[in-house]
DNA sequence: CGCCTGGTTGACACAGGTCAACCCCCGTGG
DNA sequence: CCACGGGGGTTGACCTGTGTCAACCAGGCG
């Protein structure tokens, strides 16, 4: 049940026996959440960490005015709230963006854990820290990206993370954001959005159709992006399996 | 020495006589930079983390364009690069923005020390999730905010972070940053940078000389940036001394 | 069948970027 | 002592990327 927290941690460092043992004992439950529900509400206290096995999740935080800003995107396999163990109280609200399952690991488990396995302490540290990466790009992105730019580098990330998730089919992903919501993370507004996505369509960079995108023109779509993947630490995957597609113009990343 | 490292620390969780002990033991040397110099490079390997002791230090990213993205700024006590004792390369550059006296930590000695003290290192690890927490509102800062909130707000985070750090001196505090480096940390160009401040010391909201910036009136400041010191988790601290000034509309935070 | 959400479009407004000049201050060197 | 050079700050004129507003369309669901 938790391959895809294993296969996630794994591009950290490599788990033994025991650590994935530790860390299947401290799930205490799994549960089914609908989508665009809060999950946690900011500065509410909370017991347990949340581990997202199965859609999408965002984290968001909002001006008086209303205007949104989503702060960080999550897949299966990420441990969304990881840093309320230590934070006790977030900055931020989560949010579902589709029907999701989750597992709760209470801090106290989280504690006892720390207490006897400093290397796998050090792994869940890890993972927080790669997440504040991202966060730096994001914040790169916003600051100096131009609109087309940071679509398309979203759109970069989101497909290296669901690759290293093992959650891509060939040149085509799950990315279920309503043109609102895309807007939202990139700090534009949607009208916007939607005409730099339409850009990118018109020149055969992507397609995008039922919530999935499909990447037709990856070299083209990461210069437009200025993407490097350095900051998203995937090291140890060299992952991959891109099924033969019928003879068409798509170009993946090399590596 | 370290006595600005546990003072920033201690905003978190307390310290006993042996966690200091272990810090203390765990620095190797201590080093001089001039101002405008790259402490680190992105994607170099490194071997020890940086603490900060005197002067102010940025992360900054940057596009092929040049365009340049200030991601975070330290003042005294903060653990600058803790975050490479497990990434090991950083994502960004570091670059001092005024002289600068700092400690090296070797990752060596980290690594002991996580093995050794579980408490420590969750304190440490609490470290770098609070500098997520300030990433993200800088992420709403430049996603959502208007050019003069923007400004605004980072003055009302240093200043925050200053007095917490004990380096505040009553409404007066120093934050030696150029217009231009204000503006690459706001994402914005040095000439409206320019114009925001001016607008911010034309109402009398702030003072800005010789480096020094004086808070006329936080209210106001606060108000204009949507300020909530919340993120900052600043929660045992109630920090303060305002030394009482002259007889004037001067009115800082309450708490 | 009719609503409601999400996508699309056009006309227009404006925050913020660009470019270019000019100023002041201060440090250096002749 | 003064000439100079360069970095930072300031200003004005102008441009443009993105926001705003408002209408309309398509598809899914009760």
């Amino acid at each position: 049940m938790l391959t895809e927290l294993f296969a996630n941690m794994e591009t950290l460092d490599v788990l033994d026996e025991r650590d994935r043992y530790a860390l299947e004992r401290a799930i205490s439950q799994v549960t089914n959440v609908p989508a665009h529900a809060t999950i946690v509400r900011a500065n509410s206290r909370l017991t347990d960490s949340k581990l997202l096995l199965d859609g999408y999740v965002c984290r968001c935080k909002d001006l008086a005015s209303g205007q949104r800003q989503i702060v960080g995107l999550h897949l299966a396999g990420d441990f969304i709230d990881l840093h309320s163990f230590l934070l006790k109280k977030l900055d931020h609200d989560i949010v579902t963006l589709t029907p999701v399952r989750m597992a709760s690991v209470p801090h106290a488990a989280l504690e006892r854990l720390t207490e006897e396995n400093p290397r796998l302490t050090r792994i869940l540290w890890h993972s927080t820290l790669r997440d504040s990466s991202v966060h730096r790009e994001w914040i790169l992105s916003i600051g100096q990206r131009s609109g087309i730019g940071r679509i398309a580098h979203l759109i970069c990330e989101m497909y290296m993370r669901s690759r290293a998730a093992g959650l891509t089919d060939g040149a085509s992903f799950s990315f279920p954001l309503t043109q609102i919501e895309l807007g939202e993370a990139c700090g534009m507004t949607s009208v916007h959005t939607n005409r730099m996505l339409q850009q990118l369509r018109r020149e055969q960079t992507v397609a995008m159709s039922m919530k999935k995108v499909r990447i037709l023109d990856w070299d083209r779509l990461a210069d437009i992006a200025e993407f490097d993947p350095a900051y998203l630490y995937l090291n140890g995957l060299a992952p991959l399996s891109f099924p033969s597609r019928p003879a068409q113009a798509i170009r993946l990343p090399a590596a």
